[in-house]
DNA sequence: TAAAATATTTAGATGCATCTAATTTTAAAC
DNA sequence: GTTTAAAATTAGATGCATCTAAATATTTTA
């Protein structure tokens, strides 16, 4: 069907669409692929011919919807693998991407209803982040970033922004988890930093921090 | 580490040096890998340079210890994903071998580890073929095909050779599965045809049938 | 053992994904 | 509104895995 390489493109893509009012640009996409301006604008071209994406020279890039619904199937494939990963096998979620980046290339539909069948049907990955169904639908959470709340909020983890290893491991090491209640204790005007309660603990948190986590109120 | 083709050649000559007295010829590997003689040596020199294969020009190609214990390790892989196909996914024994040849290059040492866990170390994949364990050793078993057993004798199923689909279908067809006993009634001197029987089940099953199941007596 | 047949290797080309260097287009600054 | 800076594209090259066609070894046959 689609090549390792172009199946990575899509997802970046639509991960760089979210974000961006405009169509994708070659730099941004250059730098979500560590790889060069150039290149995007040769593969960005292969895709337009396989009507993946909408690209007109020099305008950035889009995803057709043919190339939107093989992005979600690529993403469903990784939250699964995601799930079972920590599930099943043991996994921390500081250590599921690497391995779910290549398993989420792995062709086979049956592989993954099953799979989606024998985890239960999940709903959302170890990050909280939404998993998509056979047919590319996803709950869209109704989430807000810890740092907008104000002081004597309260709302519950749902998802982290940054899924980097490093600040997962920071959350594990101060018992920072999804479904966890947090309660914004303080807010530091100078510098944004808040004094948060998570259940019975207290911590201050940087805006490195409360700008990662996604709180539903 | 490995390239996709690198990792395949090494699988495809292990299981070709097993049978061939000599070295793996050119031909026989090209036959294997469905592809071109002249692609094998290009290929066969790659290896060599990496201290895979031992190779000498027109004189066939053998496989290094370290390239032994690298197919060994695709193998194990293999065929530990196979098992969890069957065993968790409902996947039937002959739709198990084109998604574990994906899911073998799948690269780390710790989901290897862990399914071998989950899986509860198992010993042979669902066509009866043994596991190597993380070192690459694995338990020769002492078994006989069929077309070998007289009149009167009686064993267990414990593998089958040939593991193509229409074969294992014809097998299912015929509720003749891994660990049934099965004992020879009668066997026809003109084509080597054998009545057989399994369980409660009596049958006249063809050379091409016998000399594709392994039986231990 | 010389000729014929078969097997294997070499030489040169292709497609894919990438790169560097040079060029062109668009956006920003003055 | 030119000029300058930044972004994007083109042209041409590289490495990998493959191919075809031609050349060379080896094995078989007469």
């Amino acid at each position: 069907m689609f090549s390792l390489s172009e199946e990575n493109y899509l997802k970046a893509i639509f991960h760089l669409q979210k974000h961006a009012k405009a169509g994708v640009s070659t730099n941004a996409l250059a730098e979500e692929m560590q790889t060069k301006a150039s290149s995007v604008t040769d593969m960005v071209k292969k895709l337009s011919d396989k009507n993946l994406v909408i690209y007109k020279k020099y305008q950035g890039v889009y995803l057709s919807e043919s190339g939107r619904k093989t992005a979600l199937q690529i993403i469903r494939k990784h939250r699964l693998w995601e799930v079972f990963l920590v599930e099943k096998l043991d996994f921390t979620w500081d250590e599921v991407h690497e391995v779910a980046e290549e398993l989420e290339h792995i062709k086979s539909e049956k592989l993954i209803s099953e799979l989606d069948k024998f985890l239960d049907y999940p709903k959302r990955d170890p990050h909280g982040d939404p998993i998509p169904d056979a047919e590319g639908d996803f709950q869209v959470a109704n989430k807000t970033l810890l740092s907008d709340l104000s002081i004597g909020e309260t709302g519950t983890l749902v998802g982290v922004k940054d899924t980097s290893s490093e600040f997962l491991k920071y959350l594990d090491k101060n018992k920072i988890a999804l479904g966890k209640t947090i309660e914004v204790l303080d807010k530091e005007e100078f510098d944004g930093s808040m004094l948060i309660r998570i259940e019975e603990d207290r911590l201050r948190v940087s805006t490195m921090v409360t700008n990662n986590i996604y709180i539903k109120i």
